[in-house]
DNA sequence: ACAATTGTGAAATATTTTTCACACACGGAT
DNA sequence: ATCCGTGTGTGAAAAATATTTCACAATTGT
């Protein structure tokens, strides 16, 4: 086991001076693309580097590991931190708590799962959902579940400022199949299912993909069963240290989405948006200032 | 041997319909922290994703590679072609969309929200308002607004099961008044106002106080005007790149919240989550797996 | 109840790593 | 020129690990 303070890479670095011909030219040859080279069997890296077999198991003990194997777990550690650290990990975040608090460890879950989510997002997927949404030629369903129906009901009332011709369905009520007896060839369908996964929300997806409905799932990493009938799936990091799951990236995802929406029907969305606000005006629900 | 043209990730990702239960646990183990966890012993991939030995080497094969040594080849062959590309800038979310795309904007934009939240709160009011909202012997009431309700909900439907005895309100619902009937000395008032601040929120809240209950206000930098009576107050930064603005850290401050009060009070907790896992159980609402 | 999936335990293979002993090359010193 | 010590490669064997594959039992969804 080596050092801590330093990567691998700066400690064969600080080595250069004390190794020997050989074992230089093989430390050079492991640099040389890093860390992959050192990721290999010991007899490819001894090819790749043109030294013998010995040399190799010579140098990774003079650098301080127990044998080729520890080596590689090493680089294969500093790979892992590597790339799970983008931006933030090390920050506290509420800095007056301790790294301890759970306002830090749980907003540490959070970050990671936002990073996993957009780092495994299709834009290409993304940016179609948006696309079918924002069509106001085809009704649009609003489907949340159990749990999910607060943030089914989140996109609900942000939609409705963007565009008319929607509605929200609540899959755990029996009242949704009415709903369905009016959806059409080309509607569209976002539908909220996490685990666990719901039957009633099964079988709608399954009466509206039969209907010739188009199905957008927003779900989590494990993925709906609904997500065989969808034409875009959704899928989010929802794990935290909690007894529950978080709806903080899916929400994120939410709004992003709803603003690449309003921005693909700007000029309608605008004069909807000032209509509103009038309405409010008149009725007197909300205060000017402060 | 796997094909050319897409990542490795990719190559997964478009299998993953074709996997099995554990394959796909496994496959997404693998995506979890990659390459890194590809690149060790097959076995210790086994235990790290929590499936059998065979499995791994059945999906692999399933993958299209003629063992797991083919697998890691390849692996190894992608991180020594990536490394190597000097554009390996890693300041955006969603890898796969340009840096303008609106998902790493927004993402940008509520991550820094979060940062400046988190960074202004102050742990002893947090803790504060945890212990308040998990006492048992004071009613709870959850208030919401317009918009804000969806957060409101969501908060109760959690504290539901941590705990009897409280109330979602909606402001803007005329019903309102009746609730506040009941409302008695020490009861406490989660209440949520965003601007534009809602004038019904306000008076509930004014009625709220006068009744010697204790508020926790849940609102936005500018703070509700609420705030003057509020026990405990909690900003929470909300500007987006959109029309409107973003709920997502309210909802991370609200899940960690409910994540503190659920280990405040776990024994209890527990009891009820179990009851209610067996009445799903009885009716069937969920589906066990996949 | 049936079919598909998965884990278990273990054996058989295959590969990799480690370690030898020894020969050889090389540079510097006698 | 010869000798010596260091470093290095060779070839191979031994030891350690890893991988692959079985048969079978358990589980689970249909």
């Amino acid at each position: 086991m080596a050092e801590a303070a330093q990567t691998i890479s700066d400690h064969i670095h600080s080595m250069l001076d004390d190794l020997t011909r050989a074992e230089r030219q093989l430390a050079l040859s492991v640099l040389e693309n890093y860390p992959a080279s050192g990721l290999g069997p010991l007899t490819a890296l001894a090819k790749d580097a043109d030294v013998s077999v010995p040399t190799v198991a010579r140098m990774v003990q003079k650098l301080g590991y127990s044998g080729y194997p520890d080596f590689q777990a090493a680089l294969r550690e500093e790979l892992r931190a590597k790339v799970k650290t983008p931006i933030a990990k090390h920050d506290t975040w509420a800095e007056a708590a301790p790294s301890g608090h759970i306002l830090n460890r749980f907003t540490d879950a959070v970050i990671d799962n936002i990073r996993l989510t957009l780092g495994q997002i299709d834009p290409k997927a993304f940016d179609h959902a948006c696309e079918l949404m924002a069509d106001q030629d085809h009704h649009l369903y609003i489907v949340g579940g159990r749990i999910t129906h607060t943030l089914a009901e989140y996109l609900f009332l942000h939609m409705q400022v963007i565009r008319p011709n929607l509605t929200h369905v609540q899959s755990t009520s029996n009242t949704w199949p009415h709903y369905l007896l009016n959806a059409q060839e080309g509607d569209i369908f976002v539908i909220f299912d996490v685990r666990r996964y719901e039957n009633n929300t099964l079988k709608l997806a399954e009466l509206a993909h039969a209907r010739g409905a188009k199905i957008i799932l927003m779900t989590d990493q494990w993925r709906s069963p609904v997500h065989q009938l969808a034409t875009v799936c959704l899928s989010n990091r929802i794990v935290v240290p909690s007894a529950w799951d978080s709806a903080t990236t899916m929400l994120l995802l939410l709004e992003t989405m709803i603003s690449a929406i309003q921005t693909l029907n700007w000029s309608p969305t605008k004069a909807r948006i000032e209509a509103l606000e009038d309405m409010f005006d008149q009725t007197k629900l909300f205060r000017k200032f402060t």
